[in-house]
RNA sequence: GCUCCUGUAGUUCAAUGGAUAGAACUACGGUUUCCUAAACCGUCAAUCCGGGUUCGAUUCCCGGCGGGAGUACCA
């Protein structure tokens, strides 16, 4: 049983005898003890001051006192600050507490089972027209993590991503392509898919861009300008006869998206995500149109004179919104209607998570009263896991005035820096080489004679994984709801809270576990005592659980990031102050490795939430 | 105008209603007989304003002020 649970019930009977009165479970309060004081677990007192009518330290000693006494092998002595009950507890159940983690390689996982709830997380969900920005980084980053964190918390997890793949943006690429593009190809030009196919949308826009301005220079208002442009009234037939099924044009249509999805491909691989099914829009807006017909048919919604389709939200608080347009095609709202339809069909969806900008709050609270009145059972309180948006340092990134940051650059960006920073380090000799150092690996660290080629491909891999980890710590780090600052000038730290401090801190454990040996086993033996460090390590390894907890219950995973850096930076301090495998005890020396492989352990295990690999050794 | 989100050191981020509001970056100053110095330690520095609830408020409620987003035939 946890310490808390036990100090939790000992607490409850206490007050019982001593007030007569039963309190629940949230009014016993245990929190970590703050450093100044001595301690490691605190009860806070004052909601119990009502019931004793007794100043708060008079009534944290009676509790106290009765604790030792109840509990002797848990807590060894007290002491009361004000309403602060500070508690000692008992070396043996630290040293129980770590042997549990320890055994435990799943700590803080709950088991998922066919019965578990069926979690769909959608995510991504791009256009075909242009390369993924930061601002999809961070989409995906989030919805693998949430994925990943909504497992953790026991349920079965489908991870979706809706494509659009359809629309005038396509098209306005389409025929930017067939005017300008003399047949190019990512083969023929070596430029990736989807950034070729996002050089053509920008080339659309230039072009239309100027017919706009001439126009108004004729003496055209501006909004008329925009219409009668014979780009945007070409761009618009060629969506008709795509609606229309032209083989032409569907042909094109589908080399370009082909074109689009492999460089799309490629760039989730690059950041470790992927889905386990995907939708098109162009297979499921028809859906969404049947979808509506019938809410027509069951009086959910209404039609006006001019044949267009709404939804009358007055009574929720909200405004009328738009189903179908006067000529009968679907808009966005639509198409996520069909797309919740198909996805029902195909799974027992319980709850449905929508990883979404903030921008489309208001989207989705519409969105949620319509498939409840459409009578999917997960419409209701389905979640939109809202985030903000990625900022620069002069504004939002507008793909139209160049102002994004390309996913692919920056990918490539962050491994180079990694890689240079790795290779600035190999060749500043740290220490010199100590007499205790395994002579063999000193020597492969200097000079590689023979195996030069396999060293750069590790040293390679490592950079891969040290600048991935630091971009998506930078993200993940931050509460999702905020607005997010990236500057492009200052490229992201490795130094400080950031990923690759919490993957150095990994890879210098994993460096002590090889020299050290066998993975330790956590020797029974009683430690005569714990340093403070110790143990505020082993209350830490066990926090890990109720982040997970909280990260579920929030959809947040930004707590994790925290929790790996506090963690990381809790044993750096340990490492520091204590030589691990210097110590003569071998009692000692074998519980600081156990201790430290435990750590390494917790670590893994939250990167891995987020989707951060740690290397073995940097 | 209306709706939603958001205001914490110079900057980027933390803080289940709990003790003296934590980190990191920047600046300055220390620490390598050592298992990886991508480390550790120190100094400087912040809760937008005004009410309310509470033993106790950065946190919850109300009112201002500032920032962001949305606001209907775009997705």
């Amino acid at each position: 049983m946890k310490i808390e649970t036990k100090i939790t019930e000992a607490v409850k009977a206490i007050v019982e005898e001593l007030y007569g009165v039963a309190v629940e479970d949230k009014l016993v309060q245990l929190g970590q003890t703050r450093p100044e004081f001595e301690g490691q677990l605190t009860l806070v007192v004052f909601p119990f001051t009502k019931m004793s009518h007794k100043a708060p330290e008079q009534t944290a000693g009676e509790i106290g006192e009765r604790l030792v006494q109840r509990l002797p092998d848990v807590v060894a002595r007290f002491n009361a600050v004000k309403g602060f009950l500070n508690l000692s507890i008992c070396t043996a159940q630290w040293v129980e507490l770590l042997a549990e983690i320890q055994a435990n390689p799943r700590f803080g996982f709950q088991p998922v089972g066919d019965d578990s709830p069926l979690v769909m997380v959608e995510y991504s969900s791009p256009n075909t027209n242009k390369p993924l920005h930061l601002g999809h980084v961070r989409n995906n980053l989030l919805g693998w993590a949430l994925a990943k964190v909504m497992e953790a918390n026991g349920n079965r997890v489908v991870k979706t991503n809706i494509v659009n793949d359809r629309g005038i943006h396509i098209c306005k690429s389409m025929l930017a392509w067939l005017k300008w593009g003399n047949g190019e190809t990512p083969e023929s030009s070596g430029k990736k898919g989807d950034h070729l196919i996002g050089d053509y949308y920008v080339a659309f826009d230039k072009h239309y861009r100027e017919e706009v301005r001439q126009l108004v220079a004729q003496g055209m208002d501006e909004e008329q300008a925009k219409q009668e442009a014979p780009l945007i009234k070409e761009a618009h037939a060629m969506l008709v006869r795509w609606e229309q099924n032209d083989p032409e044009v569907r042909a094109l249509w589908q080399k370009m998206n082909q074109w689009v999805y492999d460089g799309f491909d490629e760039t989730y691989k690059a950041l470790g995500v992927s889905f386990d099914k995907i939708y098109y829009e162009s297979q499921t807006y028809l859906e969404g149109r049947e979808k509506v017909e019938e809410g027509l048919e069951k009086g959910i919604f209404y039609r006006r004179d001019d044949g267009s389709v709404w939804a009358d939200l007055t009574a929720e608080g909200l405004d009328e919104k738009l189903l179908l347009r006067s000529d009968g095609t679907s808009v966005y709202m639509t198409q996520d209607i069909g797309t919740a339809k198909l996805r029902f069909q195909d799974y027992p969806i319980d709850k449905m998570i929508y990883v979404v900008g903030n921008e489309q709050n208001y989207h989705f609270q519409v969105l949620s009263i319509l498939l409840d009145k459409l009578g999917f059972k997960w419409g209701r309180d389905l979640v939109h896991f809202s985030y903000g948006m990625v900022e620069l340092p002069n504004g939002k990134m507008k793909s139209r005035e160049g102002t994004v940051v390309d996913a692919d650059d920056l990918i490539a960006a962050m491994i180079q820096n990694a890689k240079e920073k790795w290779q600035e380090k190999r060749e500043t000799p740290s220490n010199s080489p100590s007499k205790g150092e395994n002579p063999s690996e000193g020597a492969a660290k200097k000079v590689s004679p023979s195996s030069g080629d396999s060293e750069g491909s590790e040293a390679q891999e490592i950079a891969r994984i040290v600048g991935l980890g630091a971009l998506k710590y930078f993200i993940l780090k931050v509460d999702a709801r905020k607005n997010m600052l990236f500057n492009p000038e200052e490229s992201i730290d490795f130094n400080g809270n950031t990923g690759p401090f919490i993957q150095y801190t990994y890879a210098r454990i994993r460096s002590i576990l090889r020299k050290a040996g066998e993975q330790p086993a956590l020797c029974a033996a009683q430690q005569t005592e714990l340093a403070e460090l110790e143990i505020s390590l082993i209350q830490k390894l066990q926090a890990f659980e109720q982040t997970v907890r909280q990260a579920g219950q929030d959809y947040n995973p930004s707590c994790i990031a925290n929790y790996c850096y506090e963690l990381a930076a809790e044993y750096n301090r340990f490492y520091h102050d204590f030589s691990v495998l210097r110590e003569e005890d071998t009692q000692k020396r074998q519980f600081r490795i156990a201790l430290s492989a435990a750590v390494a352990q917790v670590i893994k295990n939250g990167m891995g939430l987020l989707g951060i690999e740690v290397p073995e050794r940097m």
